[in-house]
DNA sequence: AGCTAGGTTGAGTTTTTCTACACCAAAATA
DNA sequence: TATTTTGGTGTAGAAAAACTCAACCTAGCT
């Protein structure tokens, strides 16, 4: 009575590493972004995964999605196999190309203090091609060919992770500009900029401040820091600043410090490495120039 | 200078599985076997691969492949991969239906062998859905998602073998044909059949034999063993047959052996167990079934 | 009541993957 | 030497997979 079906097919590779990320983040749409897809295609992934395997594999509760207790158990052994995929295609790629890496950060951060520090790295390392990749999350490392990131986080460190700096925060504003403000009152009749990823740290200054109530309510939000800073170089308000990233403008004078508070924010600046990266010899030289001060 | 290129992306997982297999098996053509893909598809999967990392990976010989050594160094690191993704997906239908179970083997062996030890099974454990795939080729039992394989084999056993039978093959012919051969010599006038998997069996025992020269010469070849029984049943000439397959048709006497002697191959039947099947609470019950005489 | 976060759905599109088949070159065979 | 066989390549077209888009749904908030 055995029939003797078709050869059975296995599942699709794609709809497996979208069950592993979903599954791994807890989300559809978590998994969506670090696959960099719509979450419309994280769901028919799964759902063929499902069809395939002839059973659900999640809960939908209209407010997110939960592990079914049977697909629960499965998780560890998929992270394990994309993980030791991902080894392999960083294995690949340090084979290949010794000299090239890749870093991810943040475009505020490419743009105002990496220059400085990449230049000087290509002074010592020449052959070292460092490339830059802006981008507003940091992208997994075991999973992604990025070799290094550089974002902020106020989360405890790894054991691949190096603190570069703490993030300080403090207003800055043309000379011009400057010159209008003797105390924080003063605040209130001028345009407060602030980066729309980082809004609340006009608060947080003022906060540590003598407080002033009601300050930081109006202002104008700009979704690249550079947009807002390039508004505050035309005397167009007082930007909420962190450190790393206008202390040129400082040096130049072209921007001034309106008041002497600085506030030392419990996020820091930190350096992560893929885990082919951590084995580099290359490391050692990168973590001086990231490290050391810019000049 | 650091230019920041859109997100890179890896390479696509269905090119990085061909190249494992390719790698592994030392073949395009091998590989394209056991993806059930043309040649075509893998040439160019390894194609877009080696685009991506921007280097060769296999030096083309007119005739076959080679790893470059570069390459050579990170297959076992794909293979590492792929391996622990096809244990997850082993995980994933056993968790799902702990009681179905996919057999592959050869077409004849899975007509003439073991429906009788199937029944048996069935008789004895009701709740196992044993299905059985034909094939020519034993699968890849990490890779694909089959349970168990059964195929002849004269390679060593590996450790998630189990020997099941010797080959052992002897003509047979219906009665009235054998009532015409008296000695050896008579087979020179008959229609030897073979089946073309085993196409030198004839050979074989022939040499086993009182040798007699070139009477294996001529004889009609079937591509599967089922339709040269058929003729053989049919009085259409003499089948060199594998004790395994005709035990049925000698009891009942529709088939007969026209001369004593039986040969002995090197080959044996095994019973290859999938990675998650050697864990399996039902072995012990399935290789009672399989290893026991049927009835 | 309206808003929001997170997921779903289905149509339509783009990308990937595959096959078919002609072709090529070396090696094996004759 | 001619011929066949083996294993890979190239291209066009077809099939399948993957993705996006936009509308929609539902539960929990405000």
């Amino acid at each position: 009575m055995p029939v003797s079906p078709p050869r059975p097919k296995g599942p699709h590779l794609n709809a497996l590493r979208a069950f592993e990320a979903a599954a791994r983040l807890g989300s559809f749409a978590a998994a969506a972004e670090e696959l960099s897809v719509t979450p419309g295609a994280i769901t028919q992934h799964i759902k063929t995964l499902e069809a395939w395997a002839e059973t659900p594999l999640f809960t939908r509760n209209a407010r997110g999605v939960a592990l079914t207790p049977m697909a629960e158990a499965l998780v560890p052994e998929f992270t394990r196999a994309f993980d030791q995929l991902g080894l392999a295609v960083h294995a690949l790629r340090k084979q290949v190309a010794p000299n090239k890496i890749k870093l991810a950060t943040l475009p505020s951060l490419a743009q105002y203090w990496l220059p400085a520090r990449l230049g000087k790295l290509r002074q010592i390392a020449p052959d070292l091609q460092v490339s830059v990749i802006a981008l507003e999350e940091p992208p997994n490392l075991v999973r992604e060919p990025i070799d290094m990131s550089l974002f902020f986080t106020s989360d405890p460190l790894g054991p691949n992770d190096i603190e570069v700096l703490r993030d300080r925060i403090f207003p800055i504003c043309t000379p011009d500009v400057a010159a209008r403000l003797t105390c924080l009152e003063d605040l209130r009749s001028e345009t407060l900029l602030r980066d729309s990823t980082w809004s609340d740290d006009w608060e947080h200054w003022l906060s540590a401040q003598t407080d002033l109530g009601g300050i930081a309510s109006g202002g104008t939000e700009h979704s690249l820091f550079a947009v807002a800073l390039e508004e505050a170089r035309h005397g167009g308000g007082v930007l909420m600043a962190h450190e790393a990233l206008v202390q040129r403008f400082l040096v130049s004078g072209e921007l001034v410090r309106p008041f002497a508070g600085i506030v030392d924010l419990p996020r820091k600046l930190v350096l992560h490495l893929s885990p082919e990266m951590v084995r580099s010899d290359q490391l050692a030289l990168i973590k001086d120039v990231l490290l050391g001060s810019a000049q």
